[in-house]
RNA sequence: GGGCCGGUAGCUCAGUUGGUUAGAGCACACCCUUGAUAAGGGUGGGGUCGAAAGUUCGAGUCUUUCUCGGCCCA
């Protein structure tokens, strides 16, 4: 029974959203509307703000790590459109790699297919259709959480203009010389055939055979050592063939021992540290030996030893080196070194003249270079060097060993330290680790600690391996003189082969005549053509020179590259090499890092844990909004929590927020009204709305301040708080009485409206970037004529809304309210009312808040029937609540002895 | 195993250079309202600030150790 005299809000915003059905319809209209080009037509000529994308690896699903990202990508994006400046998306797809490459071999698998008979050029084809499959499914899994951005035109790494771009880069190292051709162990998959790249090793428990074995020393500077043997421990037995040298601490203690237990080893003397005595005494069950002498690391000088296959033809010369990495954390003090299996060992024997050479092939064989053992795979040669080593008399004990190992993340297969000819960029002879540090130090970082994180890896990291013996990939463009094995360094080759992949793009240099990429100056015969490709990392890192610089509507460098804080080995470290060696600085001014997405209890999200929560899920049960409130409210610097109960909360800050909207268009009848806030008479308003305005100039401020620094879990919650403390709980609740009863023609009513009207504006360009399906959809309801809320810019607050000293007055008043509240509270409680319109207030104050409360009319700001205020000269405020006595008014529903004051009220008409 | 980062109410977050009784919102409990109504208002309970030790007149804040978690590296 609603009275004609009463004003009840009337809205056609509901109060239930409906996310995951109404957001498709929003997103449907973008696309009708075509916002993004929309976007940059009303932006040209405006300063730009340019997030490039950290290119996604078009391959599964995406998970929440992926959707963190991308939303807040398209919030910072947004909340630069809307200060004002032109601030542009391209989104991008890594696509070359072996993870591909590995679904395609698993596709043939299957089908019973042999990898090997399939020409390159075709298998290659799969894979890029495999990506392009992928791309699609990301892209519309993207769109879906709002993001906006050039979605015709992304790029991605295998496009033709991106592999000729590639080859470019590279041919800059090339023509530098900062490109070489190295020999070192790497990382080796038997199983894939190829040196992997750090971001594809992952370490997981291994069980390896252990063994010890002693080297006979043949000749010394150390007298004592005659007629001893070293000892070593080591966890790959199957090394033992290819060892060439052995390393001690020069400033470790060693003894000498004599073991006089019954084997093999009775009466000969070994040679161990003394800090590992107690461990490997134990752990080879030794219980008669002799300590015969204790020395210093150092006396090894000059010691050279012999094989433990001695007698089996390996008689070479061991010599004893001196090495630091040789610690008393594990085996003997003594560390068996083969050059082609470790970096270590590369190095030390490097320094000292000894040779690594091939000793294991591609699959894992050993090849000709080692006696006895050519053929055997190194994974099924532990049992074999392990008997041969009894026979020899020189195996002292042998065991297992569960330890953290080093395994594919593919195949997950075990990884070993092969040798093998690579192409690398040096950290050293061009600067480059110099121009990384130079560039990092010119980088702002959001948070700040990125900074230092990105730096000690630089700081560190060797040269870069840009080689990989796989397929799908950009091939790298090198040639090498048959003769004289001298690289070919020739720009206009380089640009040859650059232009015909732009054409084409690289298959061909798989498939066609080597002459045709060298073209008329030099003879094929001459040369041989790499069929090695270059590693993804140098893909990646070089999208900033095949995206912001090839692109009219972007910029070199980007204003900003996000990604996970992973990224900081990964794609921020790839790309600060790849720009600092071509062009001398980083390609993006800041960068931002966010943490990684765990469950509720901060745990990692794992199938095995079944705490994974998909985007899919929140999308079907939440809506893309709620998601990117998790997003915005979360502090991006450390990990991020997220599971039903975290995101049921944000759902109910989400109803929160709605229903402020509600209010608001509910009491202006849907009708906006845009005020021109410089023309506006401050003064002639009431102080509420007066220091509502303060509120809104305040927040503004913060919000802009926390804008500034990606603040966005801060700004957030200053949102939130604003609708629920100083709107919903406060001036809404207060001026109820006003909006619904006074009359239309009401001054002081349409003075609240006007306010409504900035409130609503401000709120909805303010959630905006955050949530960007919900204020379209208030948009659209307000302005038909008008098409998007992302085409809007924030609102410029006048200066004259602020008002400090009201607000400082309000603080108290607000005080005053409270204990009005607790007082009426007892009276609730003790059944004397019900609704605070029943109550009656006695207020008394000290003296010198006269000023301060004299024109206040505490029955509004209390919402209650009556209010009288006393001076006295306690300090403290009290109240007395009682029973407002008199006649309930049929509209306002306030009890006063006098009829309502009114001209609309019943009683008056 | 090493490096870095982090642990403040059930949840998301504030807590300046060490300085009253550690804050906010949400959630929760109870009450009111039934003219924002699958809404709105009020009041209230809730924290040995990851643990321990130390420095200090005084530690959530500084130091050390431990623990749990995350990322990176081996």
């Amino acid at each position: 029974m609603t009275k004609p005299q009463l004003n009840l809000p009337k809205t056609a915003f509901s109060m239930k959203a409906n996310l995951p059905t109404r957001e498709p319809e929003i997103l449907e209209y973008w696309k009708k509307i075509n916002l993004y080009d929309k976007l940059r037509n009303q932006s040209k000529g405006r300063e730009k703000f340019v997030l490039h994308d950290g290119p996604p690896y078009a391959n599964g699903n995406i998970h929440m790590g992926t959707a963190l990202n991308k939303i807040l990508k398209d919030i910072i994006v947004k909340f630069h459109q809307m200060d004002g400046k032109d601030s542009i998306y391209v989104p991008g797809w890594d696509c070359h790699g072996l993870p591909i490459e590995w679904k395609i071999e698993e596709q043939y698998k299957k089908n019973k297919k042999n990898k090997n008979e399939v020409p390159i050029v075709e298998f290659r084809k799969e894979c890029r259709a495999f990506a392009e499959k992928w791309i699609e499914v990301h892209k519309s899994q993207f769109k879906r959480l709002g993001v906006v951005g050039d979605w015709e035109n992304y790029y991605s790494t295998m496009s033709f203009d991106a592999e000729a771009q590639i080859v470019r880069e590279l041919g800059k190292f090339l023509n530098e010389g900062s490109l070489y051709k190295g020999f070192k162990p790497v990382l080796w998959s038997t199983v894939e055939k190829t040196a992997l790249a750090d971001a594809e090793v992952e370490y997981q428990d291994h069980k390896s055979d252990t063994i010890y074995t002693s080297f006979k020393v043949k000749s010394s500077d150390l007298k004592d050592l005659a007629g001893s043997e070293i000892l070593i421990w080591t966890t790959t037995p199957w090394t033992i063939p290819a060892n060439k040298a052995l390393a001690y601490n020069e400033s470790l203690d060693y003894i000498i021992l004599e073991i006089n237990d019954e084997g093999d080893f009775k009466n000969r003397k070994i040679v161990v540290a003394e800090a590992l005595l107690e461990s490997f005494v134990k752990e080879c069950e030794l219980n008669n030996f002799k300590k015969i002498h204790t020395f210093r690391g150092k006396e090894f000088n000059n010691t050279i030893c012999s094989h433990p296959f001695l007698n089996l033809g390996y008689d070479h010369d061991i010599p004893m080196l001196e090495a630091r990495f040789v610690t008393t954390e594990q085996g003997t003090g003594i560390v068996h070194c083969a050059p082609s299996h470790g970096p270590d060992d590369f190095n030390l024997c490097l320094n000292n003249g000894i040779k690594a050479i091939e000793t294991v092939d591609g699959d894992g064989k050993y090849t000709n270079n080692v006696k006895l053992f050519e053929g055997i795979h190194i994974f099924k040669a532990n049992p074999i060097v392990i008997e041969k080593l009894r026979e020899q008399k020189n195996l002292l004990f042998n065991g297992e060993l569960i330890h953290s190992y080093p395994h594919s993340w593919r195949s997950k297969a075990p990884l070993v330290h092969r040798a093998t000819p690579q192409w690398f960029i040096s950290m050293e002879s061009h600067k480059l680790r110099h121009k990384a540090l130079k560039a990092i130090d010119e980088t702002t970082f959001y948070p700040s600690k990125g900074k230092e994180r990105l730096k000690s890896m630089i700081e560190t990291r060797p040269d870069w391996c840009v080689s990989r013996q796989r397929v799908w990939g950009v091939p790298l463009p090198i040639f090498v003189n048959n003769k004289t094995k001298e690289i070919l360094v020739d720009d206009e080759v380089t640009e040859n082969i650059a232009s015909i992949f732009e054409k084409e793009g690289s298959d061909c240099w798989f498939s066609d005549d080597p002459q045709r990429f060298l073209g008329n100056k030099y003879k094929a015969e001459n040369y041989k053509k790499l069929s090695d490709i270059v590693e993804v990392w140098f893909d990646s890192g070089s999208t900033h020179s095949f995206v912001l610089e090839k692109r009219d509507d972007l910029k070199w460098p980007a204003s900003m590259y996000l990604e996970g804080s992973d990224q900081h080995r990964g794609w921020f470290h790839s790309s600060l090499l790849e720009s600092c060696g071509t062009r001398g600085r980083a390609p993006f001014e800041s960068i931002l890092s966010h943490g990684f997405v765990v469950d509720g209890k901060g745990l990692k999200m794992s199938k095995s844990l079944g705490n994974v929560i998909s985007p899919d899920d929140i999308l079907k049960k939440y809506g893309a909004d709620i998601l990117r409130i998790w997003v915005a409210s979360s502090n991006y610097a450390e990990d991020l929590r997220i599971d039903y109960s975290i995101l049921d909360q944000h759902a109910d800050s989400y109803r929160k927020i709605r229903n402020t909207f509600r209010y608001l268009l509910g009491n202006i009848n849907d009708n906006f009204e845009t005020i021109n806030l410089d023309k506006i008479n401050i003064s002639k308003f009431p102080e509420l709305e007066q220091l509502m305005m303060h509120k809104l100039y305040a927040l503004n401020f913060n919000f802009k301040k926390y804008f500034k620094n990606y603040d966005f879990h801060n700004l957030y919650k200053e949102l939130l708080n604003f609708c629920t403390v100083d709107l919903s709980a406060f001036y809404f609740d207060i001026r109820k009485d006003c909006l619904y009863c006074d009359s239309k023609d009401s001054v002081k009513r349409k003075d609240t409206i006007i306010l409504l009207n900035i409130i609503l504006n401000c709120l909805l360009k303010w959630f905006a970037p955050i949530l960007s399906f919900t204020t379209e959809e208030i948009y659209n309801l307000l302005f038909k004529d008008k098409k998007s809320v992302h085409l809007e810019k924030f609102i410029e607050l006048p200066e004259k809304f602020k008002n400090e000293i009201l607000d400082e007055k309000w603080r108290e008043l607000i005080k005053i309210r409270n204990i009005c509240n607790i007082s009426i509270e007892q009276k609730r409680a003790s059944k004397e009312i019900g609704s605070s319109l029943e109550a009656e207030l006695k207020i008394n104050v000290n003296n010198n808040l006269k000023n301060l409360t004299q024109n206040i009319d505490f029955a509004e700001l209390c919402i209650t029937s009556k209010a009288k205020i006393f001076y006295n000269d306690n300090e403290e405020v009290s109240v007395i609540t009682t029973k407002s006595d008199g006649y309930k008014c049929p509209l306002c529903w306030k009890i006063n002895d006098k009829p309502c004051a009114r001209s609309n009220c019943p009683k008056n008409l």
